[in-house]
RNA sequence: GGUCCCAUCGUCUAACGGUUAGGACAUGGCCCUCUCAAGGCUAAAAUAGGGGUUCGAUUCCCCUUGGGACUACCA
């Protein structure tokens, strides 16, 4: 027997597939498992721009190996079809254009310039930043015209805010409401000059066409929230439940991040925790059933699951923890289990390593050997040696500067995912600049990038380490050399 | 800056008005032991602060403080 309740999970296939999507997924899935409902996966590609190839196969790959298997989505189909939002562009526009016809949204012709003036204006008068609704006065005739013509436009939404309405809804997860002052919510556009939906507009449509009943997503939408009320409201259309799901956080309490910690599924993987510990800890982090025990699975998880029973304090992604319970499933396995286990985790280690195999390749001497050489993608901390850093050749300060130079140099990489070649260029400049010799340049940076003075290729290491963590472990190189006595 | 969210050991959490504030990870000590793991025992460790409400507040309300998120033609 079929229940209402339908959930979706609503990635973007931007890079690797990322843990809070496995954290999101998994109550998702639990509510509706739990509740004899469908659990629903949409591909949220509206921004182009950030798209990249192979990711929306990987984020099903990990969600797979996961458990966390999808009712209705792009790749399986489903009665609401399609679930990818770039095949659907001619819905978005057209209920965008209803909007328009309705008077809950308007043409607005303003250029990128103009914003980027009038937020810069907003910052130095320290005024809330926001739309000024200048196209707001144009005459509704006059702009369809204009749009109709060619003439660059958005769609953006009407906020109502003549007199002190405020919008609100309800919580499930923390069981309360929350009100926002329609002053404080932006004209939000709706519909993008390229003719793509933002977010906004996207998952407001599909969550209704796809008769979504409850919206559980991650804390950072609650303030866009009230913006998809008042869209539900001027659609006319009933309101799905939402819940707000804490944010995973760094050790020091910011959002969770890959330049603080491993946040890609795949890299979890490679680096040999298990499914069961995965989700046994994301389930742990977000949820407490009252039972005794601390070791569940999915299946335990639904008995009995309940929304208000998910905590509301964002909790600190905790490694050691993660580890413990990885080492106990392990040890858990059957003897064949465990061999299972290694084969799948080699296999996808050496895959996900593939850049660089033949390089392990190359000096493998015997059996299980790789793991010599590729156990440094997979640490999070590497432990230094003094004697590795501080040689004939070079002293505390010069190691100092030249890895702090360095840092910035590949933090100035900026959103750009360097290649091997990038890193190469980048740390040339610093050997003809520093004060050092190039071969002790490229030695420290060894040193720092793998913790050996012995290692893989430094370039193509750096590149599948990539930028972040590389910085990262410079730093930590960094503040290690100065605690040298 | 503005808006909103959150607040129990270092970390994850239990206690949905009455407990010596419980458990787990990590940390220290001890035991077991051919090494290392594992296992057993044990120690230290928390209700952010201030006001209310109540016979009684970790729990309900308010203020302060602290942390976080959002503030894009990104999601």
């Amino acid at each position: 027997m079929a229940s209402n309740i339908r959930v979706r999970i609503a990635p973007s296939p931007t890079g690797e597939p990322h843990v809070g999507t496995a954290y999101t997924a998994l109550f998702n899935y639990c509510l509706a498992h739990s509740a004899n409902g469908k659990f629903l996966l949409r591909i949220e590609d509206t921004d182009q721009t950030r798209c990249t190839p192979g990711s929306e196969e990987s984020i099903f790959k990990a969600l797979r190996w996961l458990g966390l298997e999808w009712d209705e989505g792009p790749d399986i189909g489903g009665p609401f079809g399609p679930y990818r939002q770039s095949e659907r562009l001619p819905i978005y526009k057209e209920h965008a254009m209803q909007l328009v016809e309705k008077g809950s949204a308007y043409f607005c012709f303003c250029t990128q310039e103009r914003l980027a003036k009038m937020q810069e204006k907003q910052k130095a008068e320290k005024k809330n930043l926001g739309y000024d609704g200048c196209c707001r006065l144009i005459d509704p005739t006059e702009a369809g015209k204009r749009a109709h013509a060619g003439e660059p436009h958005v769609i953006r939404l009407k906020v109502e805010k003549s007199n002190n309405e405020t919008t609100t809804f309800f919580d499930e997860i923390r069981q309360k409401d929350v009100t926002y002052n329609n002053i404080e919510i932006d004209d939000q556009i709706l519909l993008k000059t390229d003719g793509f939906p933002t977010y906004h507009l996207a998952n407001v449509v599909d969550d209704h066409l796809m008769r979504i009943s409850h919206v559980i997503r991650a804390e950072e939408w609650i303030p866009s929230t009230p913006k998809h009320v008042m869209l539900y409201k001027a659609f006319g259309w009933d309101m799905p439940k939402f819940a707000h799901l804490s944010l995973l956080r760094n050790a020091d309490k910011s959002k969770v991040s890959k330049r603080k910690n491993p946040v890609s599924l795949n890299w979890f993987r490679a680096a040999g925790y298990t499914k069961e510990a995965i989700i046994n800890f994301l389930g742990l982090l977000g949820y407490s059933s009252g039972s005794a025990s601390e070791r569940f699975t999915i299946s335990d998880m639904l008995n009995g699951f309940s929304l208000d029973r998910i905590s509301t304090s964002s909790p600190v992604f905790d490694l050691e923890k993660l580890k413990t319970l990885n080492e106990e499933y392990i040890r858990g396995y059957s003897l064949d289990g465990y061999i299972q286990y290694m084969k799948d985790t080699i296999d996808f280690a050496a895959r996900h390593l593939s850049p660089i195999m033949s390089e392990v390749q190359k000096r493998h001497k015997i059996g299980l050997g790789f793991n010599v050489w590729t156990d440094m993608f997979f640490k999070t901390e590497l432990e230094y040696t003094a004697n590795d850093f501080i040689t004939k050749e070079t002293n505390k300060k010069q190691v100092e500067d030249t890895l702090s130079a360095l840092a910035k140099a590949i933090d100035a990489f900026g959103k750009k995912i360097p290649t091997a070649q990038d890193f190469e260029e980048c740390i040339r400049i610093y050997t003809d600049t520093s004060g050092l010799d190039a071969r002790s340049t490229l030695m420290t940076v060894r040193v720092a990038i793998t913790g050996s003075q012995t290692s893989l290729p430094l370039y193509e290491s750096m590149a599948l380490i990539g930028k972040d963590r590389c910085v990262q472990r410079i730093k930590q190189a960094v503040a290690y050399v100065r605690s040298i006595r």
